[in-house]
DNA sequence: ACATTACATTTATCATATAAATATGCATTC
DNA sequence: GAATGCATATTTATATGATAAATGTAATGT
């Protein structure tokens, strides 16, 4: 659990906000209420609501109170908001909606790193190439290496909009092993494939590395479609 | 101007930090200094620090004191953070950035809107559409109307990620006018291209919304390139 | 040289008081 | 009767002072 108290309460109102505790449009115990129900100050409490509502979950005003927020205010790619929603409501649905995304974004992202990608960053992806090799005999935690290389397929479009969302596709690829129980068929186990990719945009050959990382995700896709 | 202190304080912090007067890394001035500084209460004042570490900006540590993150914590997507780059550094190059993502995720929520969306969104595309007609002969304004319809195509994918990034997407198209000082070879004003893509959605036609869009968007991005 | 302790600094928390905002109901006016 | 203005009660917003906890740094001891 977080260090201190305010984030503590901004992890367990944001957690119980998206589990739907506090339904939306609703109002939230009062300021003095949930000093009281948490056994805290009220300056711990307010930066607490001072946090959440800066992500979207709430809005606080004079005499009309907290209010949760419709859904399409929450700050989705947060990597907090993220991490409730995952730890509340995993469903094959949400994973559906994480991988669409990740199937606009990646490709493109590839694209980009064919581009873009400075030798050092080929170096890195190199050594994420090998730890996958590494896991597939045991060595490493098989799913970590393979965000690790994914991870840097978006570092290296060097925008920085892709690589922010970095910690979405970390959260996509974890969502995605609790239902496929496997890596394989969400990112290719066979460390072939990640060959080629790497290959790809070593060699400056963006269209393939599109294309590579769109046919992999368009197969996941599919198959998570075919489970709903 | 937000109308309480703690809002005004987050406003002014965080757009001196996207603009560099914090630079990364380095310590801000402490909670006291920026109490005399701003000439608030120190409630105001942590409230809003609390609300930049919500939104990735600074952490702030006992002893270590304010510190600014890395941009790489800075959450983009957040309609503020996104506000503060625009009003601080825009660029052709953040033009590019922007479009990149467009270029990533608009195909890809149409071809969802096509598949997913309801009567009474297509009703709402429909409205949308007229407004934009209506614009052209300047009773409304044109962006206003592009951006609107643009958005109802993210919302009518039904995946709440893409839906999310309506401010995302507002934000770059109004950035985009910065610098074509048009809306055309963004967005092509012509209404007809825009009817195009609402039949193909009205009519299920997955594949031709998501060229449509695809094609507009890749027109615009070798625009802005050439540019560079 | 290394570990331990003491200290100083900064944020974190608590408590209390006052101000400002605003929804609601009431009265007043036309 | 409808609309407008006003009083009031409730809730958050702000200010302030005091104490606690965390932590980098320096002093100390072995």
């Amino acid at each position: 659990m977080s260090k201190n108290l305010t984030q503590q309460l901004t992890h367990k109102l944001g957690e119980a906000i998206v589990k739907g505790d506090y339904p939306i449009g609703t109002r939230m115990p009062s300021e003095a209420v949930l000093c009281e129900q948490f056994e805290i100050s009220r300056s711990a409490t307010r930066e607490a609501v001072k946090m959440l509502s800066a992500k979207g979950l709430i809005s606080s005003r004079p005499k009309q109170g907290i209010t949760v927020n419709p859904e399409t205010n929450w700050n989705l790619y947060d990597s907090d908001v993220l991490e409730w929603i995952l730890k509340s409501k995993p469903s094959l649905h949400l994973l559906k909606e994480f991988t669409q995304v990740r199937f606009a974004i990646e490709p493109m992202a590839a694209k980009l790193a064919a581009e873009n990608a400075t030798p050092a960053q080929i170096n890195q992806m190199e050594t994420a190439l090998y730890r996958i090799s590494e896991a597939q005999e045991g060595l490493e935690d098989q799913l970590d290496a393979h965000i690790n290389f994914l991870n840097m397929i978006l570092v290296a479009s060097g925008n920085r909009f892709f690589i922010q969302l970095t910690q979405f596709v970390d959260a996509a690829l974890r969502v995605s092993i609790r239902y496929t129980n496997q890596v394989k068929g969400i990112s290719n186990t066979d460390v072939t494939f990640h060959v080629k990719v790497f290959n790809a945009i070593k060699n400056g050959d963006a269209s393939t590395a599109q294309k590579l990382i769109y046919d992999v995700l368009s197969e996941a896709l599919t198959l998570i479609e075919s489970r709903l």
